[in-house]
RNA sequence: AAAGCGGC
């Protein structure tokens, strides 16, 4: 059974979600038992028309009141889009912690209902940087820009340490309000606290520094990445393209072409 | 051996 989950979870791990649920079935046509931490990982993988079946089964085996296996339970749902069932698994639950709670805070910040999603953040009684991440990601995506900014200022108060996809959703934050002033405050905070300037942080650094018109910085940002992938590209064309400078937007497009980019 | 966040 270890051995068979490990397998099932390496690859939903990578992606390779059809793979997982392969040898999911392909460990039960091998007489294996599969156990909770065997559905908590091939729900990973699974639509949810393989969840509603893996459900079942989980209750079958009595693993579905299981804390792992009721979070995955409730991010399946989530993410097929069944609020509905998602909550009442929620709701159910024997007993939650910040992971599920998270689950069920970034369902309902994915459709833009933020109010439900920040009742439920105000809730926790311990709150880890994921959980920040997804209600100021949420704010972000939903065009609440200075909301995912303040709360942003909150978490730094809190004392919880951002992590790059923190500094990407307030970077988007910035971008949306023009406002360069935060957007050179958090790139310096971004080099002082040592977050790595990995691709997505490193397009949204160009992305904000262009759209608070400041294409100089953003030239900068785009010189310095070294591994550049096709997005890291587009958003410096696209800055060139915003301030009507579609010579060098241009040149930028040919000098593209001429690498041979890889797509990620 | 297991569950939650990412560049428009």
């Amino acid at each position: 059974v270890f051995f068979w989950t490990a397998i099932i979870h390496a690859h939903a791990q990578c992606g390779l979600f059809d793979q997982a649920l392969l040898y999911y079935l392909r460990m039960l046509t091998h007489g294996i038992e599969p156990n909770c931490y065997t559905f908590s990982a091939v729900l990973k993988a699974c639509s949810l028309l393989h969840g509603i079946s893996l459900h079942s089964q989980a209750i079958k085996y009595g693993f579905d009141s299981d804390l792992f296996v009721r979070t995955a339970l409730i991010d399946v749902y989530a993410r097929g889009g069944d609020v509905i069932s998602a909550r009442q698994l929620f709701d159910n639950m024997p007993d939650r912690s910040v992971v599920s709670l998270t689950a069920m805070i970034t369902c309902y910040a994915k459709i833009g209902e933020l109010k439900k999603a920040r009742a439920l953040f105000e809730e926790m009684e311990e709150r880890d940087v994921v959980c920040w991440n997804v209600m100021i990601d949420g704010y972000a995506q939903h065009g609440l820009p200075t909301e995912s900014l303040s709360l942003f200022r909150k978490m730094l108060m809190a004392e919880v340490k951002p992590n790059e996809v923190t500094v990407l959703a307030a970077l988007s934050a910035c971008a949306q309000l023009g406002a360069l002033e935060s957007g050179r405050w958090l790139h310096s905070y971004i080099q002082n606290k040592k977050i790595k300037i990995n691709v997505h942080v490193g397009s949204a650094l160009i992305d904000m520094y262009s759209k608070c018109g400041s294409l100089e910085d953003a030239r900068q940002v785009f010189n310095k990445i070294t591994e550049r992938d096709i997005v890291v590209w587009n958003a410096m064309i696209m800055a060139y393209a915003i301030h009507g400078q579609s010579p060098e937007g241009l040149q930028l497009f040919r000098e593209m072409g001429r690498i041979g980019y890889r797509p990620t």
